[in-house]
DNA sequence: CTGAAAGCGCTTACAG
DNA sequence: CTGAAAGCGCTTACAG
């Protein structure tokens, strides 16, 4: 590998490195003559300003850190490249934390931006990875960050949301307006916000309608496709089965209709199955899944904005930008049986 | 935000920033005392070195950077989960490059090694995004690398492969043993290594068995979904139609299986269906997905271990590495019709 | 428009 | 075992 620097490129061309400097920062301060000089230099050699002389004199990295429990789930996937995406275009890149759920994990990435590694950060989870001092505002404790799909519990972040427990009670709403009466709940894993918001939808739209909540039908899940065919195995089991299941993800939805397929159950005709996410997969599954839809690349795009707003050194508007989930209904829900 | 320094925790300490930077580093150069006192004042102030200070010195970013097509795709996004997983055991961070297929975004990423952001990186496209000079050996001109996925057309680059010839040819052969002789196949992107070596194995497999080929029944596709659903709208059109279809990517095979659907094929009583990937969707599709199995997960941790071997400095054993596809036979293929 | 010089925050041979 | 000092590669006020 080359180790040119901006001495080599200074030297070949003539100049002081403060004016190689400047023709790539700062081009209009430079003579076209001299400027043309040295980006021919620049050309030649295939210099590249080396970005830790760059940062360290600086001070800023140019990075973006994310926090993900884990970007092969379709719903962070489609977030994620959307960040990326909005952040490559305002000259960012981006670092990727996968926590596999754990903290260790989480907080070694947001170490990165206390150690300058990173000028941002965006955080997926709902543990706020910086501790704070009671005794000075939030705001000047915490480096550029904005949290989205699982809430911190601090009112002073910056926050991309949806409205979890109205989309929960759409949901419900949807098998409700069907006839539905007997309604499970599969739920994400426990003492997630996004969980607790949904199930306070599911338990309010029934509550509405005047049906009791019944405890054998709310299942914890976590999200993904094997608990929601645990789930589904449960449910069957009950003496009396309910008419249509709410699940929290599509994928917890999408296996609980396998599930249902092993055992011969028709879907919707016999059991109703609504999801939450509207994840790519969904609209090609048999039957096509019913969801509540989140606007993922909405999302990640939003998150990266309002975090460049304040990489920018601006306030953004407003601490918390709510984005419209949309119920869609196709095919694995339908009339209540008889 | 703090910003704290090493001089700070030195002056509060009462060494020299040497030492504090030899207990972080060589703790064992230090005395016990010393060592303690010092990491004392770190914990109390939440002291991080600043990345950019010590990469400056050492000329170690500690980042890799990875650059694929599209991270959304289930496949990419299982192999990154893998790197993202070894690298952070081995303490590297890593940067990822989305290039969503331009040729531009691809260079960016790849000029994050050359300007010492990253040390090494992992290339899942078929392009060098390096310059090279014909009278040096390429292993002198080139970074820590590893390519995978889509072979870069240079034999002194360290990869991880699959047989994806054999592997179409066994999926062919899978198809032919169940007495099909009408056999489609949907390709993967124009002049892609992977497309071009599975048509090979597609071709090689009928030429074998004394069938034909038929240029009808060749559907090009770009291995999304999409491209699934249109190419088999396509060969429901022809007089005589395949009564399978190789789809040169799961996804694309699930796009088939929707289109199927729609217009009451069965499968595989009528026409049956196989993929090539495994994506973890594919299981719990209907009728599951029968397909060649990639292992995500070994390539993605192969790839990064490969690199973690020349960023130590050392020669990896072996140019290739070569890891096992495996035919996973579901329910979506079955023996030709009549 | 350009150059000399300081300094960003670390690490590490060198000397003691 | 510890400190003083040099230097990694840049950028940018300052002076001219």
């Amino acid at each position: 590998m080359s180790k040119i620097g901006i001495k080599d490129i200074a030297s070949q061309s003539g100049v002081s490195s403060a004016t190689v400097s400047r023709t790539l920062r700062s081009p209009e301060l430079v003579s076209e003559d001299t400027r043309k000089r040295v980006l021919e230099a620049i050309k030649a050699t295939g210099y590249k300003p080396n970005r830790f002389g760059a940062s360290l004199r600086t001070q800023k990295s140019g990075n973006v850190v994310v926090v993900m429990p884990d970007i092969t789930n379709q719903v962070n996937a489609g977030i994620i490249r959307a960040i990326e995406s909005e952040a490559h275009k305002a000259g960012y890149c981006v670092l990727l934390g996968d926590t596999q759920n754990q903290e260790e994990r989480e907080q070694h990435y947001a170490d990165m931006v206390t150690s300058g590694q990173a000028d941002g950060i965006l955080i997926f989870t709902p543990n706020l990875p910086f501790s704070l001092k009671t005794d000075k505002p939030i705001s000047e404790q915490l480096p550029p960050l904005v949290n989205s799909c699982e809430e911190i519990a601090n009112d002073d972040i910056y926050k991309v949301v949806i409205d979890n427990k109205a989309g929960a009670r759409t949901a419900v709403q949807h098998l409700l307006d069907l006839g539905h009466t007997c309604i499970a709940a599969v739920m994400g894993p426990k003492d997630t916000p996004s969980t607790l918001d949904r199930l306070a939808g599911y338990k309010q739209a029934l509550t509405e309608a005047n049906i009791e909540i019944n405890r054998n039908l709310i299942i914890r899940g976590d999200y993904r496709t094997e608990s929601g065919i645990e789930a589904m195995e449960k449910l069957l089991r009950l003496r009396h089965r309910p008419t249509a299941v709410f699940c929290f993800s599509d994928d917890m939805a999408i296996g609980a209709m396998n599930t249902l397929r092993e055992y011969d159950y028709r879907i919707p005709q016999d059991i109703s199955v609504i999801g939450f996410d509207d994840i790519s997969y969904s609209k090609l599954m048999y039957p096509k899944l019913t969801t509540i839809r989140q606007p993922l690349e909405d999302i990640g795009r939003n998150c990266m904005r309002v975090l460049l707003e304040q990489l920018r050194g601006n306030k953004p508007a407003q601490k918390i930008t709510e984005l419209p989930f949309e119920l869609v209904v196709r095919q694995s829900t339908g009339p209540v049986p008889r």
